[in-house]
DNA sequence: CAATGAGTGAGACTAAGTGTCATGCGGCAT
DNA sequence: ATGCCGCATGACACTTAGTCTCACTCATTG
């Protein structure tokens, strides 16, 4: 059953809080929460896994998202994965800053936290390094595109868990836009579009131009 | 001594290369370099950290070299100072791809590496934000700016590593080039630059657009 | 010569993580 | 109902990383 489980990350979170990490052991835990050592760690493989109690699940819904995106998605899909993510810690509540509480002041628990991080990098730049051609230029872009969504994100939901930003809808939205002016391709959308053959009339261009402006206007005055 | 620390490190890589990581304990260690448990634990924290020796100094040089830069530095310092990680690990030669060795096999030792690549990468992040504006855009730049530098390194790094590249310095070089081209100060804006207020005449607009969009078909036609 | 202090070794102790075995409980076929 | 089976749990032993304390040695210094 789920609930075993989460009647021990409960547990913990409560102990963790009351006495700190370090002085808490898996046998406080596990009596705290009613069961034994064994089942302990059969449900968390470790001490520090237990504070982030639904991670693989988020990576394998993040890799399914990717798997079945569009075919002509590229880095779209990412930033639209990378989403899940991020609305899996606000959705998290109250829960996630406890757990910043402690990532914050246990340097293990630190250390824990960037290498799930390091996770979703390595899957994103696998898939971006799968759309685009094998040059070893993709490549480095790839990797580098990878660790910019993953850092946009990271920023955002850092201000989020500190309560520097109500909004993490809008602010993620405008960080990856932000990732989307410095890493998209031809095919991808924003400045694509305004590619126009010569000849087309200046008025027509002049629309479209507003038209995108306005959007830019918008969010800047909304910032 | 130093020496003493040599000694072990010499001794654990030894023992690792035979019987592997997991099956060598402390105690192995400390008796093959004819040292006591105690004096292992003194020397490194940690049985992982026998495996990098002296990251902790590089780290040291990295700080320094960012601390004594021109004023006028920015990015380029932090691309300066990451080759002082590069060449360090090229020069080590045999034993950084033993190393490699292990940290591809042992996933503790992956994770290892993988934090002491995010302490880098923290420097670089307080440097370049350090330089910036206090903006949130500035800042989410920084931190994106940061990503793709260590994503540059690493990447050389493993091509080295694998014996993939033959001349690292000139790879590094290409791909923080690449790194300047994506995130080189002011010139970027692209779309930025776009914004105008309400009530600039059309033609105006129209020109702006005109030249962004020659700079974008010659970049298509280039590429 | 005596005192100090740094480096070392010995050994006890805590706690994380692993593996094994027995038990209990619910479902299922005969 | 009975016996069987699979599965989750609990109890327990064991290894090993990491911490801490104490005693010893040896070189320096007054």
């Amino acid at each position: 059953m789920a609930a075993a489980r989460d009647e021990i990350s409960d547990a913990a979170f409560r102990l963790f809080g009351i006495q700190g990490y370090a002085a808490t052991s898996v046998d406080d835990i596990a009596s705290e929460a009613g069961v034994s050592r064994s089942t302990f760690f059969r449900s968390f493989g470790s001490k520090e896994a237990v504070i982030f109690p639904d991670h693989d699940e988020i990576l394998g819904r993040v890799e399914e998202r990717l798997r079945s995106s569009p075919a002509d998605a590229g880095l779209a899909a990412v930033t639209d994965a990378v989403k899940i993510v991020l609305f899996h810690y606000v959705a998290e509540g109250e829960r996630a800053r406890e757990r910043y509480g402690l990532t914050s002041t246990v340097p293990a628990l630190r250390e824990r936290e960037l290498v799930s991080g390091a996770r979703y990098q390595r899957l994103f730049r696998r898939y971006l390094s799968h759309w685009a051609d094998a040059s070893p230029e993709a490549e480095l872009r790839a990797e580098m595109t990878a660790a910019a969504v993953v850092a946009a994100h990271n920023r955002v939901l850092r201000r989020w868990l500190r309560r520097e930003c109500t909004d993490p809808q809008r602010e993620i939205e405008q960080a990856l836009a932000a990732v989307h002016r410095t890493f998209a391709d031809e095919s991808d959308a924003s400045i694509g579009m305004l590619v126009v053959p010569a000849g087309v009339p200046a008025s027509a261009v002049e629309k479209a131009v507003k038209r995108a402006l306005e959007g830019i206007a918008v969010r800047n005055l909304d910032q």
